[in-house]
DNA sequence: AAGAACTTTGAACAGTCGTTCAGTTTTCCA
DNA sequence: TGGAAAACTGAACGACTGTTCAAAGTTCTT
């Protein structure tokens, strides 16, 4: 214990360094898990990139799933400091703005590209448990500053949680698609998105075809309740 | 060579089952794959659902890739239907309203809320190929249609090809998040995706809020190469 | 009712891969 | 420079799972 202790304090630049190496065996899993996913990501494939076997990355992490946890932490991290930079925006429209592009570019340039959310369900037990509750909040603060909206007026009476959904979704599927030296820049990326995902939420420009007989009030009024 | 032929024309109905047991697999592993991805379904847990041991299944595909494959084919048949069904209408707004719409539907009623999208990379050699080709070809015809709509003046002038990534990641999204039963119908759904996604592509409202000092047209007139 | 065609099964195999561990090499500090 | 701490390695294990196959069970046809 006492020894235990020491070693700590040791040396504050030991540790320091242990992070970095952290940091460099965590993106080479992100550029795996982007091109494999995670199940088909062998710790071989990760391990080679960094010119190591596989066994020297138990000393950093305890399981492969660590790995991808840990990534997960550090990614909801960046996406609450962006809420919070957002929450200093007066009007709706611009907080999603914000946090639409700030979104973007944690994908493209924090997360080199990688489908991390789509790698949530790869985590187990409690560390799943514990990323879902972020993710969750993340949602449901989005879902404010567009309910917000809407009650101002700004935004089209509409179902929030269908709108984060198809934002996030739209955020998301950039992993899929985008590789960084592309032609398009990040902040470009960003400034398409945000002009996409919140001028949909705008009023209707023009009148919606009716494409049915059916009247238009008929529509049901119900509010979804996703389950999950 | 006689005998097989024999065999083949034997009985047209048998086929007939043999296709219906087919269908019934796939289903079941769609479910599955929707639960925890195509690497973490076992070929028990399809097996499972059917009640039935996993070596029966060698009887109707001859691996599991090949199960996913099927899938993959039926659903981008579907799609492809959707866009010849689109092509009959005017306009590019309405045809892009209608190809949304039903992809949604695809989406919810077709596969179950599976996430086919996710997997088409666990996909291997020959198949993955076709697959990917397939998705293209759909990609590409959306394109098409906004690029008519910009040179209409409908659409806002967009980069045709960011566009259908967000408008695809919103789609594909959806199987991440709704589950068979809940209170949004299919419907609705569709028509709140189109209304945002088509919608976001009009014209702009209001006049972007300038964050940053540069002028506007210093934008970079880039049209995005996006590799892959 | 009998035989053929179709469907399903249980056992077993083979390859993959996450994980453990004792020991070696490297790095760092006194 | 010597010795401790940290980083890494190689070998091996064990669990999992896709796949094969010969045999048993079931369905269908005549």
């Amino acid at each position: 214990m006492v020894r235990a202790a020491a070693a700590k304090k040791s040396s504050p630049h030991v540790h320091e360094k242990r992070e970095r190496r952290k940091s460099e065996i965590q993106h080479a899993a992100l550029r795996a898990f982007r091109e494999r996913g995670y199940h088909a990501t062998t710790l071989d494939h990760i391990a080679e990139q960094l010119g190591v076997r596989k066994t020297a990355l138990y000393h950093y992490f305890p399981d492969k799933d660590a790995i991808l946890f840990e990534c997960h932490r550090e990614a909801l991290g960046e996406l609450e400091r962006n809420l919070a930079e957002a929450r200093r925006l007066k009007s709706p429209a611009d907080q999603l703005r914000h946090v639409i592009e700030a979104h973007v570019r944690v994908m493209t340039e924090t997360l080199d590209g990688s489908p991390l959310a789509f790698e949530v369900p790869s985590l187990s037990g409690e560390r799943q448990r514990e990323v879902v509750a972020g993710r969750d909040r993340y949602e449901r603060e989005l879902r404010r500053i567009i309910e917000r909206g809407v009650r101002a007026g700004v935004f089209r009476d509409t179902d929030a949680k269908v709108a984060v959904f198809a934002i996030l979704g739209a955020i998301n599927w950039i992993a899929r698609w985008w590789r960084p030296g592309g032609a398009l820049s990040t902040a470009e990326l960003g400034r398409q998105f945000s002009d996409h995902l919140v001028g949909g939420l705008g009023p209707l420009p023009r009148p919606r075809l009716v494409r049915s007989p059916k009247p238009r009030a008929a529509r049901p009024r119900t509010r979804s309740k996703a389950t999950s």
